[in-house]
DNA sequence: AACAACCTCAACCGCATCAGA
DNA sequence: GTCTGATGCGGTTGAGGTTGT
């Protein structure tokens, strides 16, 4: 019987972390396995890399999220959905896991708290032009077989949410930025 | 003070994709 | 083209902390 090596698990110590830190520094963050072999650590090279994304990378932000980071994590998500490593790529210094615990633990509670409050609240006059355009589109979509132009299957209830009318210069230019690297990489179509 | 319920977040797991042989 | 190891990603888990009773 081959014996299957035990690795570490669980919570990282102090003493690990600056090993890791340590062989890092002189290989550069690839080949977690030689890695985690150099630095004399009892981990996966799985592990070792979660932990340097997640922790040790430089530039790291900690500490609480800001409203304005909130706002663009709600922006994102709707525009990305659970893409967290996309949405982080566009929120500098953090990371996927931080993004998604804090969708799971915060966001995803708020959203269906006003989801609640607007179902209460929105006019059912409102409601039913919402239904009749979604019912159009339904339809639309599924008279053309092959798609073709039909992009307009995207459709969002909440309209205002993608209103950007009162943003600051700074946050219009990172959004068109941001709209532009993804149009020029076709990222979005997969979106469909 | 003691306990339960709830919350947060670091870490793990399984799968998909990529890159090199 | 195929195989294999490395890497990346999103979903999930569970330990530890906090809050409520």
């Amino acid at each position: 019987m081959a014996s299957i090596k035990e690795f570490n698990r669980g919570a990282w110590t102090a003493e690990e972390d600056r090993k890791l830190a340590e062989v890092i520094e002189i290989n550069g963050p690839r080949r977690w396995k030689t890695i985690a072999a150099k630095a004399g650590l009892n981990r996966c090279g799985k592990s070792c890399r979660l932990r340097w994304m997640n922790y040790l990378r430089p530039n790291i932000k900690r500490g609480n999220i800001t409203e304005q980071e909130e706002d663009l994590i709600l922006r994102l998500h709707k525009l990305l959905g659970n893409r967290w490593s996309l949405i982080a790529g566009r929120i500098p210094g953090r990371t996927d896991n931080e993004i998604k615990n804090y969708w799971n633990s915060h966001l995803s509670k708020k959203i269906n708290q006003v989801e609640k409050q607007n179902e209460g609240s929105r006019s059912s006059k409102r409601r039913r032009v919402i239904d009749h355009k979604a019912n159009e589109e339904v339809k639309r979509g599924e008279s053309s077989s092959n798609g073709g132009e039909d992009h307009s299957k995207v459709k969002f209830d909440d309209d205002d949410f993608f209103d950007f009318s009162n943003e600051s210069p700074l946050t219009l230019e990172w959004l068109n930025k941001f709209l532009d690297l993804d149009n020029n990489n076709n990222s979005l179509c997969e979106l469909s």
